[in-house]
DNA sequence: GGCGTCATGTAACGATCGTTTCATGAAACG
DNA sequence: CGTTTCATGAAACGATCGTTACATGACGCC
């Protein structure tokens, strides 16, 4: 990765955060961050590489700030971790990253056979994260996918709507019946 | 809408519920439904136009279909409708129907300017069904929309990993939850 | 039996797409 | 200084896009 290939990338991302990723074509996006489709195909050899190297940048960049919002959770206080990371999904700064996110995700969805490893290591990755950041007596995958789930179509309907607060309640009150029940219905299956 | 262009909006929900939103070209879309790309303008006038008829019919057909869920549903059972509506969404005759509405549906969030008045509206018309299909002690726009949340993100986690039975049982732990916490945390806010 | 309306085929328009070819400037290195 | 490598520009390639112009049947109506 040179030098100018990274500054281009992070002008990619910047633009389409932006223009969301309706338009991909190339010579719009070279012209709007100063330079020409020739060099975009020169620095990442193909739309389709680019458009990963632009996913697994975003990806990457995601991670560092769920996992600097995790060290930086005050264990003495009751707020969640899954409550710190929608308030900085909702954030002014975070939520195209967010966005964008989400919709190339869905894209990818779309052609399966294109993006199957991309889907199955995204999947567990987050499985992952999600299962590890988990008290112990929760650390059960079902819980952990409804975690993911209750967050992912939360962040849709606000994409979708724009009414944050509705969606924060719909949050809050989750939380709240997560608290109530205690275990996984008290038996493994 | 003549017999004819009814026809061919059949055709063409077929079509694209088999091949996804990903190449919606009039021309292979029109071969593959045994027309030409011509007919295709002149029946639906544009392109546009077209994909919101098909919008527009595709959510006929799954409002349709949940009403006759609703319909249907024992009284005396203890299954809640989401959870009937939820096998329903995963048979195989169903599943590409509701994929390709939420891929649609991510579509159109992109360009968020040119279909605000279908999100709007599309918003407005589950929250309200949503509403009435809960118990009046749950009627609750914040439990209505976790609902629809949990709903979706679980449905769009399958769709990316293709692992019905962890979704399932992440639903069926929501549904416990929901039934171990009575009301919205007593109080109204 | 003329006549308008619906349906359809052929062909083309201009635009844009991802990518390639060819050429050159700039800069680093021996 | 010569050579090699990196970066860039101009222009074109063939393909495909949504859409349109024009012509032609098919068919019901008066």
């Amino acid at each position: 990765m040179t030098p100018r290939k990274q500054e281009l990338l992070d002008r990619l991302i910047a633009y389409l955060i932006e223009h969301g990723p309706a338009d991909l074509s190339l010579r719009p996006m070279a012209e709007a961050i100063g330079t020409s489709a020739r060099l975009l195909i020169f620095h990442f050899h193909s739309k389709e590489e680019l458009l990963a190297d632009v996913l697994g940048e975003m990806q990457a960049r995601l991670r560092r700030s769920i996992l600097k919002l995790q060290a930086g959770l005050d264990p003495e206080g009751d707020t969640p971790l899954l409550r710190v990371i929608w308030g900085w999904a909702l954030a002014k700064e975070n939520f195209g990253h967010l966005r964008l996110l989400y919709a190339m995700h869905i894209l990818a969805i779309q052609d399966p056979r294109a993006h199957a490893r991309y889907l199955k290591k995204n999947a567990v990755d987050w499985l992952e994260l999600t299962m590890a950041a988990l008290p112990p007596s929760r650390r059960d995958p079902a819980f952990a996918t409804l975690l993911g789930a209750v967050f992912d179509g939360l962040f849709i309907e606000v994409m979708g709507t724009g009414n944050r607060r509705r969606a924060t309640r719909a949050l809050d009150q989750f939380i709240h019946m997560a608290r109530q029940t205690p275990a996984a219905s008290g038996r493994k299956r």
